[in-house]
DNA sequence: AGGTAGATTACAATCGATTGCAAATAACGT
DNA sequence: ACGTTATTTGCAATCGATTGTAATCTACCT
């Protein structure tokens, strides 16, 4: 900048003043400036614009894994409310390690970024005590059980309507494969799949509810483990679409035909549910929506310190595709191992 | 630091350095300074210490969007890498958008970022005077034509692999659905696929190659070319597998079975790859590896800028799984429309 | 011609750290 | 007791912007 002034003949208070727009400067010279800086390829230096206006117009998306497909279109959402309103938007992964997570939180103290959003649910001590500050608002999952201000959907509600769904399909041994144990969202939607039993009046030892931790694989072994079970449920509802992928494995891996054999219903809509096989039947989550409105929120937030920022809660929608189907009551159905008349599957 | 100073009764030269530890400040005093500290919950600002010392150990990945799955445990690699080395990792997603590539890549500039790792062949122009200077390193997509450092599998070499590998289960008619056009790794694997045909003397015009661009509705619509063409290919190699997805659901979506109608070949081996049904065969790319080896070359180059980064090509593994099987010679082979003896699929 | 309002521009402080060099203090030998 | 060296600490400049206030300049009015 003192480089353009000098070529201008000005000081390096004008040049700022030109680039800013400013009224102050005369069209002239802005003008002049302007094409100075362009050519000389000049860009502000924002780490010392940041220090001297104690703001960076960035935010930082602090989530588990980057891997996880949930988040994709959350962040999307985030952008897009962000840039619209001049912000930018980083996004910092924490791979599970609290140590890295107390860094990116870091970033907000230390004016690197202006707010935090939060699409995870435990966070170390030390981000807490962030947390409980401001300008962090959080996304699905509640943060502990701290005030900060989240944007999710009514996780019981929607459970809820996913296990009526295969109730209303005719099946009563509904079984039901569990989030991670701790979180919070798992345990709506525990809460919610025990209120549907217990609305249609089904005893609750005829529920069954396996832990998972959201993972393919963990679906996978939950499954196996009701297969296992004296009395075979004939529907299974997951907190996660990836644990229902994975139960569906385990089912085909048994011989049994989904939904022909079991039905199975999802949660979240990820971008696979659709292109899987059987598609899945699931709860479609309006991420991008989310995203958008805990920017929205965060933004606002930040530009005015005096309104605080309330949480929200955003409506889902009952997917209904090709995984849960009517209950068979034939004789015929629900072999132990049923025969596997297409012979293409499993390996 | 001002505050710790006065508290400490010393100044902020000392204070800092202290907190540095540095041997210059008394090993009594240090230990005061950084209770002190931790008392106050001081945290440095990055911002004012990036200002000074310009940069921030901190690295920027840009890439086109953080939903492809591809990405996920790139980023991870890249992470891992980073962490070890005292550097922090921060994701910038474009969206598609020049304007947002440009926004982010200025951070290089600006001194908010040291380095920048891009996951994206196509940059704006104004990116591309930047990434040509330095302290950029690509992976996966060669950036343009510019100079950049790449860090990549054999693409060619791969798909060769995967052809030869349909080549070798007995097909003869093999189709190929190809990357977005323009990508250099489309054409690369365009390439190998070629290499491969012409290898087992098989006439070109038995080969078909059809556009796609990555996603599984590009593969779906161009396995429904293939599937309309009048003499069928009895096996299909993708370039993704999204696509690899899109494909079989085009195939079960007209009655064929795969692999027994249809061998289908992948290429990512994308976590989803080995939950899908059937199990995908497909060419495994060291993605946490690549992310790891990027982040190498590029923390070296910065913590010594004489040396040039070179570009590294890491081995690729074609994963033999469940989506292509030997061809079939039998008449009943190959319907026009299969018979769908399971019934449970589509919808 | 002198004065003044209005328009431009420059000066200098500031944001929060780091660091070379000078200054102060302590310890020690003679 | 004094000079010398070793150890600590402070001063002040610096990184690259922004901005309140002062200074300058222009032009116009009487």
């Amino acid at each position: 900048m003192a480089d353009i002034a000098q070529r201008a003949g000005v000081s390096v208070s004008t040049v700022s003043r030109a680039l800013a727009g400013s009224t102050l400067v005369a069209p002239e010279m802005r003008r002049r400036i302007a094409r100075i800086a362009g050519d000389e390829g000049y860009v502000v230096n924002q780490v010392a614009r940041g220090l001297r206006l104690q703001r960076s117009r960035q935010i930082l998306i602090i989530l588990p894994t980057i891997a996880n497909p949930f988040f994709g279109e959350v962040v999307l959402g985030v952008e897009e409310e962000a840039q619209s309103r001049g912000y930018g938007v980083l996004v910092g992964n924490t791979s599970g390690s609290a140590e890295r997570a107390e860094a990116l939180g870091r970033n907000l103290h230390t004016g690197a970024v202006d707010g935090l959003i939060l699409l995870m649910g435990r966070i170390p001590d030390s981000l807490s005590a962030l947390a409980a500050k401001d300008r962090v608002v959080a996304i699905s999952e509640r943060v502990h059980d701290l005030d900060v201000p989240t944007v999710s959907i009514d996780n019981a509600g929607a459970a809820r309507e996913a296990t009526a769904h295969l109730l209303g399909l005719g099946h009563r041994r509904i079984a039901h494969i569990a989030g991670r144990p701790g979180s919070n969202v798992a345990a709506q939607r525990i809460a919610g799949y025990r209120a549907a039993l217990a609305a249609a009046g089904i005893a609750a030892c005829d529920g069954v509810v396996v832990d998972g931790d959201f993972s393919v694989a963990s679906g996978e072994a939950a499954m196996a483990r009701l297969l296992d079970l004296p009395v075979r449920p004939t529907a299974v509802f997951c907190a996660g679409d990836e644990m229902a992928i994975g139960a569906i494995n385990a089912a085909h891996a048994r011989g049994l035909r989904v939904p022909a054999d079991l039905s199975v219903v999802g949660f979240d809509d990820i971008p696979f549910a659709a292109a899987f096989n059987p598609r899945l039947t699931t709860i479609h989550q309006p991420r991008r929506e989310m995203g958008r409105a805990a920017a929205g929120l965060l933004i606002d937030h930040i530009d005015d310190p005096q309104r605080p920022a309330p949480s929200r809660q955003l409506p889902h929608r009952l997917v209904i595709r090709a995984s849960a189907a009517a209950l068979d009551h034939s004789p015929a159905a629900r072999p132990l191992v049923a025969p596997d008349p297409a012979g293409g599957r499993g390996s």
